[in-house]
DNA sequence: ATTTTGACGTA
DNA sequence: CGTACGTCAAAATA
């Protein structure tokens, strides 16, 4: 009998992999209205409907384990031992799960004081000798045992449960370098962390292969335990124990005694009314359509259309504007599109509706494609995309003109989960189509799986915008259409400009600073007699809490603190050199990194192009990466050289700056709508000598500059939900005069504690909170009953509309700018975004039309009941432009 | 070899 | 016991 006409015997261990799409998807996002969690059971469906579909198994069974204890924990009650409590959210939904597979009419199997493993193990020999083709699943690497000729292990990846390795005998010997049967035996001398069996000592994967294939199994590695050389086999010889215990431990029974025979686990229909029942109360709609479509049902649920990949078709000329035509008429919402980008360049072309698909092997310079490049620069006729910065940049590097993006998945998505880490097109179409996008091994070389064409990812694209837009409130769709997306391009052309920095500038400034660190380092070394590595903060505490008998620092998760903060406090209450050196040391060594990453990255035009990543805050912020340019020194005088080397371009007369003067404090008088802060702002007085004098009722020519400095911070701590305790720390004065100073400031800015305390009762109640535009972030620990978490909520939820507003009004700023840049026909160009800055490239003659626009655009971004007050600077680098 | 942590730069 | 980020080197882990 050849393999394919074998019967499939599947079984599952079904704790395990529970436990794995426990923690490969999100807890927040699967609740069904009565708040029971349904992550695990959902994660587990779906995996176990793929291997339905792609494995078409004739029998299953799926085993469980009926508690944490068995025969192992009596043999070494360890056993397992370190596994800390089940999470809360994961009680009960085993039970669930176990009242679903039974509904689908699948046999689970549990048996007192034997493993999950055990179960799979005895049915996997029992399956094998009465002629069936075996599949197990698990979690569990002890597993890999199992595997021969007839045995395949589907193992699932660190990504999610559905996403599983195929283990055979050949994919064993690559990845291990070891038959099955010997893998136990492995495991036995490395030890397994997770089930608490320490193996031996300095043995790891490597040296436990070496030895295998040395002397053949684990008994003649210990009959040779002597003739092993080194530390090792000092190590082995005294730990041997640990290899023949974990043996014995970790060796799966095979004769376990079954409560039916394999033949009754044959792959029943499912019972349609419990499958309903049981599906309709975890509310999962979209995997009911699936079961009953694998059970051919048909009109169980509304059809979707369209659930079947359209075969690309490859269009050009006539055919190709026929096809955009007829499409565009039918779909007024726009037609999805795909650029496949390399090297910065587009090589591939996809457009998409929801039920069909072209794909363009575009090239520049062709003719064939002129419909699709007139649909391309029609602002009239919308585009989808998903990411469509990057593939924008690409386009634009083509020579190609695109208008009319009205919708990015990718920002919608964020929109809604703005703190959600997951954002690709493959998450978006898991969460909003619950379908799983083919994803090719990363361990495997050749691939099994085609990467998705780009004509596909438009398809998905497509399909996704219905969805996200039913959840996208009226404030978000807001902030989406007349923000976000309209600075797309903004940002892209951004990118492409790019800002020019001086290599030599730059290049001697590390010369300086390496030379600086190397002195100060030797005379640290000289002031402990020794040298060590200054950059280790695990070598630091050594020569300061057991060598220099320091007293301890704040406690760190591995230690003690060695942060400046930290180096300060010990430098007062226990002077010594080393600590001023160590200090000066780390900020030569910082500077000098930010200098070598900043010339890395100096392009071949000698200019730095930064990414912003627009998605990259959970509060609206736009971020930077590779470099981060938001982070560039400006504190210190060394600092300031850096900003030094940023300068204005070739063909170009200077650099503007224009940065918005507090604006989180106006946002702040704005919401709270206190009367003293407004005055503060329409005074025209300086704003921390005017709320210095009300504090402490004096004049504003009578408020010193001590008296600044803690009204300062005051000020800026209060839109970061700062403490009494806080504020003393940071000002390093006494908690009660910490408490008396935030008392005097809410006796006369009273509104201003009030709205703070507001946003987060608001919060609690709706679940989120809003900015001015009408951006929400969401805040699910706002009522958790870990208290940490919940105050770490109610800060962050005081913060996000502070600033999230101000990323709102410097983003419409921005978008304004560039549309007035452009009709004015000006060539300055804006390079920069610093969050509260924007940076520009002035062309001779440009600056007073430049400048008029900035301000007039930056001061009008927002109607509030304080002026947005901006200030301008110019120079020939960024930090002569500063003010 | 890859992930996590500590430290530190900015608004 | 102050929000929001990104980057690096060292340490920890597989």
């Amino acid at each position: 009998m050849s393999d394919n006409e074998k019967p499939t015997l599947l079984v599952i261990d079904g704790h395990s992999l529970a436990f794995r799409a426990f923690y490969a998807l999100p807890v927040d996002s699967f609740q069904n209205s009565e708040g029971q969690h349904t992550n695990a059971i959902h994660g587990f469906i779906a995996m176990f409907l793929n291997l339905l579909k792609n494995e078409k198994p004739t029998h299953v069974a799926v085993a469980f384990d009926i508690s944490r204890y068995s025969f192992r924990t009596r043999e070494y009650p360890d056993y397992k031992g370190t596994r800390g409590e089940t999470p809360p959210e994961f009680i009960g939904q085993v039970p669930l799960l176990q009242d679903a597979l039974k509904a689908m009419n699948v046999t689970t199997i549990s048996i007192e004081d034997y493993e999950a493993d055990d179960i799979l193990a005895t049915l996997s020999v029992k399956g094998t000798h009465e002629g069936y083709r075996v599949l197990v699943v698990s979690g569990d690497r002890d597993t890999i045992q199992l595997v021969n000729d007839n045995v395949t292990l589907l193992y699932p990846s660190r990504q999610g449960v559905s996403d599983l390795t195929r283990y055979d005998p050949a994919k064993v010997k690559d990845r291990y370098d070891i038959e099955p049967h010997q893998y136990p035996e492995i495991a036995a001398l490395v030890g397994e962390t997770s089930d608490n069996l320490p193996g031996i000592p300095k043995v790891g994967e490597k040296t436990a292969v070496k030895w295998l294939h040395k002397y053949g199994s684990l008994d003649e590695i210990l009959a040779h335990a002597d003739e092993i050389t080194g530390k090792v086999g000092e190590s082995f010889r005294e730990h041997k124990e640990n290899a023949i215990r974990n043996r014995k431990l970790n060796r799966l029974l095979t004769d376990v005694e079954m409560p039916c025979e394999i033949t009754a686990l044959e792959k029943k229909p499912i019972d349609q009314a419990a499958v309903r029942e049981i599906f309709g109360k975890l509310e999962f709609r979209t995997l009911l359509d699936r079961v009953l479509k694998l059970e051919g049902v048909e009109g169980g649920a509304p059809a979707e259309p369209g659930v079947s990949a359209p075969s690309p078709q490859n269009l050009l000329d006539e055919e190709l504007e026929a096809w955009i035509e007829r499409h565009c008429a039918a779909h007024p919402e726009g037609l999805a599109l795909s650029v496949e980008v390399a090297n910065g360049m587009p090589t591939a072309i996809g457009i998409a509706t929801e039920d069909e698909a072209v794909s363009l092997a575009w090239q520049p310079g062709r003719a064939d494609y002129a419909p699709f490049e007139s649909w391309l620069a029609d602002d009239d006729r919308p585009k989808i995309m998903h990411g469509a910065k990057q593939q924008i940049k690409a386009l634009i590097e083509a020579g190609l003109t695109i208008a009319g993006l009205t919708f990015d998945t990718f920002i919608a998505g964020w929109l809604l989960r703005p703190g959600g880490t997951d954002k690709t097109l493959a998450d978006l179409v898991l969460r909003y189509l619950d379908e799983q996008l083919p994803k090719a091994d990363p361990n495997q070389l050749v691939p099994d799986v085609e990467p998705l064409s780009t004509a596909l990812e438009a398809w998905y694209t497509a399909r996704l915008v219905a969805p996200l837009r039913a959840r996208l409130d009226d404030g978000s769709a807001r902030v989406l259409r007349e923000l976000e997306m309209p600075i797309v391009s903004v940002l892209a052309a951004m990118e492409l400009r790019g800002v020019a920095v001086d290599h030599d500038q730059l290049a001697a400034l590390s010369n300086r600073l390496g030379s600086t660190a190397s002195d100060l380092a030797a005379r640290a070394f000289a002031e402990i007699g020794r040298e060590i590595n200054l950059g280790s903060p695990k070598q630091i505490q050594e020569v300061l809490f057991e060598q220099l008998q320091m007293p301890t620092t704040r406690a760190t998760k591995t230690g003690y603190s060695t942060d400046a903060a930290s180096l300060a406090d010990l430098q007062a209450s226990n002077p010594h050199p080393f600590l001023g050196l160590l200090l000066e040391h780390r900020d030569a060594t910082k500077l000098r990194q930010i200098v070598e990453t900043l010339d890395k990255s100096i392009d071949s035009g000698g200019r730095i192009h930064t990414s912003y990543v627009q998605t990259g805050t959970s509060t609206g912020r736009i971020s930077s990466t590779d470099p981060n340019l938001q982070n560039i020194p400006v504190r210190t005088a060394e600092g300031r050289l850096i900003r030094a080397a940023f300068t204005v371009g070739e063909g170009y007369d200077s650099l503007l700056t224009a940065d918005y003067s507090q604006i989180e404090m106006r946002i702040m008088a704005h919401l709270s709508g206190d009367p003293g802060l407004i005055e503060a702002f329409t005074a025209g007085e300086d704003l921390h000598r005017f709320v210095g004098a009300r504090i402490f009722g004096v004049d504003p020519a009578d408020v010193t500059p001590e008296m600044r400095t803690k009204v300062k911070a005051m000020s800026y701590g209060l839109a970061y939900g700062l403490s009494a305790f806080g504020l003393s720390r940071q000002l390093r004065i006494d908690s009660k005069e910490a408490k008396q100073l935030m008392a005097d400031y809410f006796a006369r800015f009273g509104a201003v504690r009030d709205y703070l305390r507001n946003v987060v009762e608001q919060a609690k109640v709706d679940g989120y909170t809003t900015t001015i535009f009408g951006r929400r972030r969401p805040f699910p620990d706002l009522k958790s009953p870990n208290r940490t978490l919940r105050q770490n909520a109610e800060r962050a939820a005081l913060n996000a509309p502070i600033q999230g507003s101000a990323a709102d009004i410097i983003k419409v700023a921005m978008i304004n700018i560039e549309n007035d840049i452009r009709d004015a026909e000006l060539s300055s160009r804006m390079l920069m975004q610093v969050h509260d800055e924007l940076i520009f490239e002035v062309s001779s003659g440009e600056h007073d039309r430049l400048e008029e626009i900035v301000r007039a655009r930056m001061g009008s971004a927002a109607e509030l009941s304080v002026p947005l007050e901006v200030q301008v600077g110019y120079g020939s680098n960024w930090d002569a432009a500063a003010h």
